[in-house]
DNA sequence: GAGCCCGCGTAC
DNA sequence: GACGTACGCGGGCTCG
């Protein structure tokens, strides 16, 4: 969601406090007072002021009597009941609240509140360049434009105008026709019989406007659409009168009073006693404090002037960026978390002129955006440059990688990731708030983000260490700081990652429409034969319906337990398969729509129709360990375990002249531990090209190596992945079906066998106590503050994620780090080469047959020689049509 | 009706 | 209570 900071707010009084008083708890005070509703009021207004910085407030309230539209239309909200006596006292409690806290409240009589909010966002403009309107309403978001969006608090969602079209379908200054057509059973609104939203979306899709459907209507097929559009025509057109906002009332309002300057403490600390809110009473104080305006903030003490740039007036811009060594972009979308880049475009340019902040507003203009790109010289400082890179290539500004390399890009997200890759997430407003940059006062939140992006990027990059002395750098390309691990792998991945995404992965569909009727049939029968099994018909999916069958009709014994139930996983169904045939068809069942429901019916949907081809989302800022991850579709999870598993992977193929490599490291995480602990009997194995897990089988065993059977090898497979986890002998036994007292054997075995892997975890753990921070071999950082926690089992937990994130977070730098490399040889070769997937040890690259050989020896080189460890890197590889036959 | 949590299952 | 990192599904509860 994006932020929405200072401006005016427009607070919808009656609409919150309606669902207020009936979606929470009654509370009442000492005299019987109901307060529930004042009460959710009260901590919505504290909470918006606290997190929004409100420069403007102001409320509106439905005012009692007849409305005008009743007038119009008597079933006006006839639907509705009286409101109940102490919904109305609360209301009036909510005035009071809202007096108390300076805040001016309008009502009129005959008008409703949407009315009053409509006028005040009508005349606002002259006095407040963004309005927010609070409320939950969808009336409202008629009233969604470049400069006006809506939150709804409750919701905790943000509508702009992409987000409105989003939603329903519809551009804002539709949606009153989209409301006549519907109708709206909550005001009792009519609309046209017959017309849901998606016949509602697709007759305004065609048609425009309301009295172009009702015009058009004599042209349509379906007949009793056709006939309920002429037959209720003046059923919609009085819903339209009634869903419109009169936006011309005299307010009386000056606009210059609403600036919020903070309430009286006073008499808030009295009216909260009254009230029965006796926390609130406390802290009436803090809760009137406007934040302080500091004057240092973002402008680092000077001025910031806002240039709204007309098309005439670019190359003037243009003429002062020249001098400008940093700027940054931010570009806005009116919708941060999308790659489509569509919606309101304009941007904000921020740059330095002496010890000035310079900004500049511009509309979208592909000539200035293409010259930013490929002409000018400063850096792009952004706070999503993969995002950058996707609307900049909405608009046909297409970033190749010379282009992208001639300049340097700092963005937010990925310096806040490689400081510390826990947080939650990255985003503009944390990161300032850690490096103490603040949002300017009194600007609008494209501006405020623009000035806290170059002064964010501006500290953290005179902050951050260019030396770490941690561990010795990897030679060669060594990266030894943030600084570097951001400007020489994370950034130069970013636009690896977009072209990848741009390029996506070619699926064919049908071969898995086919598998998923065949499954579906399966699965049908199998329903049946539980139902059969139980008895009873019951919704086989649910846990917790079979739950009740198992252990209380069958009377099957309990195995485990979840948090808040008995548990009915794989486990425990296979151990009750030998008590009852019901489990092995559950099991049965679930593998199947499992497969069908997350693998063969969701694939073929993400399917871009004009390309054939997945375009899905590479995330490079949440995994904590420093791995990427992948959505909408996650394509790191395909099946390959079980042959129908696999299928699914034969529906990744490459197009007609090409083929697919794949190439994955082989063991990558021992070799990692392998070189970061130094232990001389793994660094021997693996230099000798020893079988390693074998070789841990004759520690755990007390045999040769010659005399390891393959289940023993399977099993100290298990115990070096253990180990790799930071596992306990709990676990491990768990995963072996063992005891513990003989997981406890296998784990000190290997750790005597491996002594130097227990010294590297001895001085990992006492170092990281003390810093409270973990770092990979390319120094990204993880905090694990929990190492010091005095809960055991928390401790415990923490000590786990600082063994293991050294360990997963180098093995993916290796692998991000060979994925430039990849690329940058297959720019430079001037392959069509391109590459379509990577899971975490695995690369998959679509390659035109005459570019097999050098692409081969490219990819397998430049993943090998990535870096230079203690141990060598090893790569295997396979060739086929498709996924599954790659293997 | 939307959002969230839970249990479960897929990958590395 | 106890296995590191992810994403996503269906069910079912909740509801400022």
């Amino acid at each position: 969601m994006a932020d929405v900071r200072g401006g005016l707010f427009v607070l919808d009084v009656s609409g919150y406090v309606f669902r207020a008083y009936y979606a929470l708890p009654p509370l009442t005070n000492a005299l019987g007072e109901p307060t529930q509703a004042v009460r959710g009021f009260t901590m919505m207004l504290r909470k918006l002021v606290a997190e929004h910085h409100p420069e403007g407030l102001v409320a509106a309230m439905d005012s009692p009597g007849r409305s005008f539209r009743e007038d119009m239309y008597s079933e006006y909200k006839a639907n509705r009941d009286a409101a109940p006596e102490d919904l109305s006292q609360q209301m009036v409690r909510c005035a009071q609240v809202l007096e108390a806290y300076g805040v001016t409240t309008l009502a009129e009589p005959g008008m409703e509140a949407d009315d009053l909010i409509a006028s005040v966002v009508a005349q606002a403009p002259k006095r407040f360049a963004q309005v927010t309107v609070v409320s939950s309403d969808k009336d409202l978001l008629q009233l969604v434009d470049d400069r006006v969006c809506m939150l709804d608090t409750a919701r905790k969602r943000t509508f702009f105008v992409a987000d409105v079209a989003d939603k329903f379908g519809v551009r804002p200054d539709q949606m009153g026709d989209y409301l006549a057509l519907v109708g709206d059973s909550s005001d009792n609104v009519p609309g046209v019989p017959g017309i849901g939203p998606k016949t509602a979306v697709k007759l305004l899709g065609e048609f425009g406007k309301l009295e172009g459907v009702l015009a058009g209507a004599e042209g349509l097929t379906q007949k009793k659409l056709k006939s309920n559009l002429t037959e209720f025509a003046d059923q919609a057109r009085l819903s339209r009168r009634l869903v419109t906002l009169k936006d011309d009332l005299d307010t009386g309002v000056d606009f210059d009073a609403l600036a919020w300057t903070g309430g009286d403490a006073e008499k808030l600390g009295t009216l909260f006693q009254e009230l029965g809110f006796m926390r609130l009473a406390e802290q009436a104080q803090e809760a009137v404090d406007t934040p302080a305006v500091q004057a240092e903030i973002a402008t680092g003490g000077g001025t910031i002037d806002l240039w709204e740039v007309n098309a005439d007036e670019l190359p003037a811009l243009e003429t002062r960026l020249q001098n400008a060594s940093e700027v940054a972009v931010c570009l806005v979308d009116s919708k941060v978390d999308d790659k489509r880049g569509d919606g309101v475009d304009f941007a904000v340019l921020c740059w330095e002129e002496g010890d000035a902040l310079r900004v500049a507003r511009v509309g979208m203009d592909v000539g200035f955006f293409t010259r930013c790109v490929f002409e000018h010289r400063w850096e792009w400082w952004t706070t999503d440059v993969k995002r950058d890179l996707w609307w900049l290539y909405r608009r046909g500004i297409h970033v190749n990688d010379g282009a992208f390399a001639q300049r340097p890009w700092w963005s937010v997200d990925l310096m806040s990731y490689v400081s510390d890759g826990a947080r939650p997430t990255h985003d503009l407003a944390v990161f300032a708030e850690r490096l103490g940059v603040v949002a300017p006062p009194g600007t609008t939140p494209p501006v405020a983000d623009a000035c806290m992006t170059f002064r964010s990027i501006q500290r953290w990059r005179a902050q951050a260490p260019r030396e770490s002395t941690e561990n010795p750098p990897p030679d060669p390309a060594p990266l030894t700081s943030s600084a570097h691990l951001v400007e020489q792998l994370e950034t130069p991945l970013a636009h690896v990652l977009f072209e990848m995404e741009r390029d996506g992965v070619h699926v064919d569909g049908n071969i898995l429409k086919r598998m998923s009727t065949e499954v579906g049939t399966i699965a049908d029968r199998l329903v049946e034969t539980c139902h059969e099994l139980a008895g009873h018909p019951f919704l086989v999916s649910s846990p917790r319906q079979l739950e009740t069958v198992l252990f209380d009709e069958l009377q099957l014994p309990v195995v485990k337990k979840t948090k808040t139930a008995r548990s009915t996983d794989h486990s425990v169904l296979e151990e009750l398969s030998a008590l009852h045939p019901l489990p092995k068809a559950i099991v049965e069942y679930r593998m199947l729509t499992k497969l069908k429901n997350t693998y063969l019916d969701p694939l073929p949907e993400q399917i871009d129709a004009t390309t054939g081809r997945i375009h899905g989302t590479f995330q490079q800022t949440v995994a904590a360990t420093g791995r990427l991850s992948s959505i909408r579709p996650n394509l790191q999870n395909i099946p390959i375990r079980t042959p129908l598993g696999r299928q699914v992977r034969t529906a990744f193929c490459a197009e007609p002249g090409h083929v697919l490599l794949r190439a994955d490291y082989s063991q990558i995480e021992l070799r990692i531990l392998a070189h970061l602990s130094g232990d001389e009997a793994l660094v021997n194995a693996f230099s000798h090209g020893d079988d390693v897990h074998a070789q841990t089988a004759s520690a755990l065993f007390d045999i040769t190596v010659e005399e390891v059977t393959d289940e023993q090898r399977s099993r100290a497979k298990t115990v070096n992945f253990a180990v790799i986890y930071g596992q306990t002998q709990f676990a491990l036994s768990k995963g072996l079906g063992i005891s513990r007292a003989e997981a406890q054997r296998y784990i000190d075995a290997f750790f005597e066998r491996y002594a130097g892997v227990q010294r590297y975890f001895d001085g990992l753990l006492e170092t990281a106590r003390k810093s409270g921070v973990v770092e990979t071999m390319m120094g990204r950082k993880r905090q694990v503050p929990e190492l010091n926690s005095r809960n055991h089992n928390t401790r415990m937990g923490a000590e786990r994620i600082a063994k293991n994130t050294p360990i997963q977070g180098s093995a993916a730098d290796v692998m991000k780090q060979a994925m430039v490399h990849v690329r940058r040889g297959l720019v430079q070769g001037e392959f069509a080469t391109r590459i379509v997937l990577s899971v975490h040890d695995e690369l998959v690259l679509e390659v035109p047959e005459q570019e097999r050989e050098p692409v081969e020896s490219l990819v397998l080189k430049a993943m090998e020689q990535v870096v230079k460890l203690q141990v060598p890197l090893t790569v295997d590889h396979g060739w086929g049509a498709n996924w599954d036959q790659a293997h």
